[in-house]
RNA sequence: CGACACCAUUUCAG
DNA sequence: CTGAAATGGTGTCG
């Protein structure tokens, strides 16, 4: 009930990545969603992994944002949904990108990428099980699968 | 060109096996190679799994060699070639028979069973995709199907 | 230990 | 085409 979110456009992004085999040849695809308007996204990596899919889908979505939005985000990956849901990224923050073990955390230009888009929105995220009929997701898995196969022929 | 190899008879075996329905009765077929001769065997269980009765022809085939072989093993389950071909079973006897998942890993005397004998001879792996026309192989398996209607009725 | 995702092969059912 | 079982792998995190 905020002034400052009355005044943003609500946007869906629908998003899902894969790799065959992972890692391998990677596709991702997004869906978005702004009232009637919708477009499609999909590009793909030769050498990739399926978490990178996931996270790139997500971010190449964001990027077509001119203007600050409140954006809710259906993603079937919950290592995504989780690091914002549940704040992994903050601790990765706080303590110079290790993980719980002490690891470096994966793939962390991507999350600095994507957490910085993240910022400039007013972002909930959602989880949806993947393959479990929810039709956007279906379709940005086939879209994926296409794009895959358009590009790398598998 | 040593001169171990050559001592060795030069057999080749094929084999397949099948479950109906899966799991439930299942039977098993090999065709053992060795110059003009050939022999089939096959068997069947009344309660069993797919992976168990193609781990059963390959064992059963193998028994029957009297003495060490060059062998060249057709089969259509990855499952079993890959297990030897990318090393699997060298990864389950190293870490007490877990599976990448941590999982104790399925039918364990069979494979150490499989394992013993292998190690009498100079074994080469080929895989054969399923219904793809492979004579020995459609034949391996029109072999256990009688066998299973033979025994099972089904 | 747990969770999600990605992928491979076989075996079946309709 | 649609299902599911039997089996394995990697990518990632807590």
């Amino acid at each position: 009930m905020s002034e400052k979110s009355e005044a943003r456009p609500n946007v869906v992004i629908f998003c899902d990545g894969g790799c065959k085999p992972n890692p391998g040849a990677g596709a991702w695809a997004a869906i978005l969603r702004y009232g009637e308007k919708e477009k499609e996204l999909t590009g793909g990596e030769r050498e990739t992994t399926n978490n990178r899919m996931e996270l790139t889908a997500v971010t190449r979505a964001l990027e077509e944002l001119k203007v600050p939005c409140s954006v809710r985000i259906v993603t079937d990956s919950e290592y995504i949904a989780n690091a914002f849901r549940q704040k992994w990224i903050d601790n990765w923050k706080r303590n110079g990108w290790k993980t719980a073990s002490k690891e470096p955390v994966k793939n962390k230009e991507l999350w600095v990428t994507l957490d910085a888009l993240i910022a400039k929105h007013l972002v909930t995220w959602e989880w949806t099980r993947g393959h479990a009929g929810h039709p956007e997701n279906e379709r940005c898995d086939e879209l994926a699968t296409e794009t895959r196969m358009k590009l790398f022929g598998c």
